[in-house]
DNA sequence: AGTGCAGGATTGTTGAACAATCTGTCAATC
DNA sequence: GATTGACAGATTGTTCAACAATCCTGCACT
């Protein structure tokens, strides 16, 4: 009984504008449709063969996420983020993912961080950077996931999400997070042993790292 | 120059979709719409007179703040919290608004704080105890603010609003928030004196605090 | 160069329409 | 009496067409 309904969800009843919030979201953080690129309505809805109502509805979800910014009357963009938001991205996640694993319990369940963890390490050993840069964002996430908050992951998701936009300006976004993998392991051995207290200060440095290295390829392309 | 870009927002250019979803969000945390209400398409267009695509937009908006549910085929409602949402809104707050307090530089503007406390404070000894709620929520509002960063302040809003939907169950919601202005002064001068620390400490206890009451009051109620 | 003014293009909003789905009723059945 | 099935009414999901409001572009004019 109370089984089936944790798979309600999956019952998977999505509406149309929630599907093509989906396929806009994904062709976003993929870099397809890069920042400051224009949607128009009519264009966008005659290419999913949605009306202008139904795609009017996605837009406002994507851009409650951020990932879209909505000009009056002049429509909507794919976010250009700041060097300021790329700050704040990184301040968020010291915040919330130092947070989290200072308050950590010595007893938490680290399945889901070590699968990232390893995934992320095979990724590299075969060269495929691209599932790097997957198992890096899911490793940050599972990260979030250990405050055991949805409302929290779901910031987490939405700060991520953000975070993809700027990733695409790197000139080798390849290997961009192939540096930080000895730290997720290490950040991973220090939760083992129960030293969350030293794992957050790891980490919140190695956000500073990242972000440093963000900003300054963020200043010699958009100058 | 640069002063006049701070009032662009100020120039109220707002969508008729984001004025309803004003209204709506007003009525709603301030429980004159409670929990579970069926927000009918029709009937709340026809009163607002809108057409219903703008008040889809709407509800779309409110849905992702988290005080409308969306149920397919079914209608919008306004959101019921169970138990396990008030968790998890005090274990959001805890780590936010602790985390951003233990991060305080000590020379961080306290005015806002300040304000906020001495408001409460006014309005406690006039027997004004609505506004006696909402200074305390500005308070939070604020402490959430020294972080610096807008998105910490938008997630702290949407966690507070969301919390509102639950206040209306306590049997004596006008002196509920009473007892917190002196923890609220506290902190206050704890930051004063640079102790973030023991601010942060002493604010996750009453958070704790707050919670447990909340959740009593709740079992009460709604079984 | 800078300003002012058409004209076209795009968005904002509305209203109507139809399909899909839900809700409640009522009879039939066990 | 409780359960099932079918039907009708109401509501939502989605589309379409239309018009108003606003923006953008190009051009004449100074």
């Amino acid at each position: 009984m109370q089984e089936l309904s944790a798979e309600r969800a999956a019952l998977g009843r999505a509406s149309t504008a929630g599907r093509v919030a989906e396929i806009l979201r994904s062709h976003i953080t993929e870099g397809r449709l890069p920042p400051g690129t224009r949607l128009s309505e009519e264009d966008i809805g005659a290419a999913l063969g949605v009306s202008r109502n139904t795609l009017r509805e996605a837009f406002r979800l994507l851009a409650h996420e951020r990932l879209l910014v909505h000009e009056f009357n002049r429509g909507v963009f794919v976010r250009r983020l700041t060097v300021d938001d790329v700050h704040d991205l990184y301040r968020f996640r010291r915040l919330v993912e130092g947070g989290v694993l200072r308050a950590c319990p010595p007893d938490v369940a680290l399945d889901d961080v070590r699968r990232a963890v390893e995934e992320g390490e095979s990724a590299a050993a075969d060269g495929r950077w691209v599932d790097v840069g997957t198992a890096n964002m899911r490793f940050h996430q599972s990260l979030a996931a250990l405050a055991g908050s949805p409302r929290v992951e779901e910031a987490m998701r939405h700060v991520l999400a953000e975070l993809r936009l700027v990733f695409h300006v790197m000139a080798a976004p390849q290997t961009f997070h192939e540096p930080y993998l000895a730290d997720n392991r290490r950040i991973l051995d220090l939760l083992e042993s129960g030293d969350g207290e030293t794992a957050a200060a790891a980490l919140e440095r190695y956000l500073t790292a990242a972000e440093a290295q963000l900003t300054e390829a963020y200043a010699a392309t958009s100058g």
